[in-house]
RNA sequence: GGUGGAGUGGCCGAGAGGCGAGGCAACGGCCUGCAAAGCCGUGUACACGGGUUCAAAUCCCGUCUCCACCUCCA
């Protein structure tokens, strides 16, 4: 069985079928380093990286591109507001984004490049679609240079626009367009903008335009045609249809696959900057969620699906990983760890259609309940199996909990030890209690254990705790 | 105005012509000294109105509501 994806260019699932047997290229547009990341942001990366470890599974050799782009408009505007550099304000970003992901345990890219760092890329595809006659250096001496949309007439195919249809954009100020749907491909320098954030080029002191970039790196990194080109809904239009217009324009073949996943909405609007309706990791600790917790309920829902954020269903989710986590930590206390098993069939046939995370969950579910049973019923057997299965399924979803990037350290740290030491100083006092049958007593020190965050559950093998909330 | 997409039980959330995904919550039971955890059981859900069909949440037509994009945006 094979992959099967829905393709925005054809608006159809399509097997997926790699351009060299094995192998997978896969661009995915990354974040403008103009601010820190929210949690729409990390959906993406989220999503993007179940994909990734799905090749990975079945066998793929996988090229991940995600590259960063650390120069726009807002960036610089950000700069002169503060009267710091603009490519410190970009960076200083890009260590805080590249803290979430690893926070989420988002896989690094194969590669992450950013804008700045292929501006000779860039000025070679430029002249290129110039030579041409697909791009044109503005005749008013303001250094820009367009993408002719009318010489390249497969435009808006990749987002359903009619380009005859087409409001025009940004009213006035678009100064030596011949159409208004044209783009920048390069931006001349002005004067009320930052004086290093500029580069020399044929046609002048400038930077680049927002959509040059990625057709300059995917050609950079993955060659003139590649996989899959993955980014939020809203980069269908116009960013991809722009980078698919220039690359096409410049002879190279690009992707062959366009994955799109929904956004993540607050309110009645998707969470955004601008809006101001925004959720970040901050707010999730306060929550008492866990990086882990978050990470399931981005994936549960399909990537197609969009998300109406709330603390209510962000907490329902954590629950829900809980209870498969408790499993996990049981079962492992009970038959070791073990290996890795196999993976459901059920599960693959989910992942397979679309990356049906949600689908793929009922079966991890299920396992988990097979696994209680076993558990509750002193059958190793069955718990080994269940075990096995669960953290194959949960380890391709990024969530395993035995995984040591979670490894239960964040709470406990390296005191664990010294926690147990004393929990079994106090657990010892409580069995005496119940042996005499003092319930009070007993109670006593489990409540007061409670209080301080250990919470104590009895299992046929005797008591064990766990760091719970405190008090 | 144009282009995509969505409305599923108290909540979250898959599915997409015929056997009620899964989770959370609730209720009942088992287990337990009590609890916790777990297990078992309990729901006649598919925005509305028509139509097609032996059969529709799933297909067709119409209506309503919502979201995204058309401008920077994951």
């Amino acid at each position: 069985m094979t992959l099967r994806l829905y393709d925005t260019a054809t608006r159809s699932m399509r097997d997926f079928v790699p351009r060299e047997p094995g192998k997978v290229a896969i661009y995915l547009c990354g974040l403008t380093v103009q601010s820190a990341p929210h949690i729409g942001h990390l959906r993406s990366g989220v999503n993007y990286d179940v994909l990734r470890r799905w090749f990975l599974h079945t066998g793929y050799d996988v090229t991940f591109i995600r590259n960063v782009t650390d120069i726009d408009d807002k960036i610089l505007v950000k700069s002169v507001e503060q009267g710091r550099p603009f490519w410190s304000i970009a960076y200083a970003n890009e260590v805080i984004l590249a803290e979430a992901y690893r926070a989420l345990n988002v896989l690094p890219p194969t590669y992450e490049p950013r804008a700045t760092g292929h501006i000779p890329e860039m000025h070679q595809l430029i002249q290129k679609l110039i030579d041409d006659g697909h791009a044109y250096a503005a005749g008013d001496g303001s250094g820009d240079v367009y993408f002719d949309v009318g010489s390249y007439p497969e435009y808006g195919a990749l987002s359903g626009q009619r380009p005859d249809a087409m409001q025009a954009g940004g009213e006035e100020a678009e100064r030596a367009k011949r159409d208004p749907r044209d783009f920048a491909l390069w931006k001349g320098a002005k004067p009320d903008e930052p004086a290093d954030a500029y580069w020399p080029s044929p046609w002048g002191r400038g930077r680049p335009g927002w959509h040059i970039e990625c057709s300059a790196m995917t050609w950079r990194y993955l060659g003139a045609e590649f996989d899959i080109h993955g980014g939020g809904l809203d980069l269908t239009f116009p960013h991809h249809e722009n980078e698919l217009a220039q690359s096409r324009a410049a002879g190279l073949p690009f992707a062959r696959y366009w994955v799109h996943h929904a956004l993540l909405n607050l309110g009645e609007a998707k969470m955004s900057k601008s809006l101001g309706n925004v959720i970040d990791l901050d707010h999730v600790a306060e929550l008492g969620i866990r990086p882990v917790e978050l990470r399931y309920y981005l994936l549960a829902p399909h990537y197609r699906s969009r998300i109406d954020y709330s603390d209510e269903a962000l907490r329902e989710a954590a629950v829900a990983y809980r209870r498969v986590e408790g499993f996990v930590q049981r079962a492992a206390e009970r038959v070791g760890a073990g290996a890795v098993g196999e993976v459901p069939a059920g599960f693959v046939a989910a992942m397979n259609d679309d990356l049906n995370t949600s689908g793929a969950l009922a079966f991890v579910h299920e396992e988990t309940r097979d696994g209680n049973t076993g558990l509750a019923g002193g059958d190793d057997e069955t718990v080994r199996t269940a075990l096995g299965r669960v953290r194959a399924m949960l380890g391709i979803l990024g969530v395993d909990p035995l995984d040591p990037q979670w490894s239960g350290a964040e709470r406990t740290g390296d005191l664990r030890d010294v926690i147990d030491s004393l929990v079994a100083l106090a657990l010892e006092q409580r069995a005496q209690a119940r042996a005499r049958k003092d319930w009070a007593a007993a109670d006593a020190v489990r409540d007061q254990l409670k209080h301080a965050g250990v919470v104590v559950e009895d299992t046929p093998q005797g008591p064990r705790w766990t760091i719970g909330e405190q008090d």
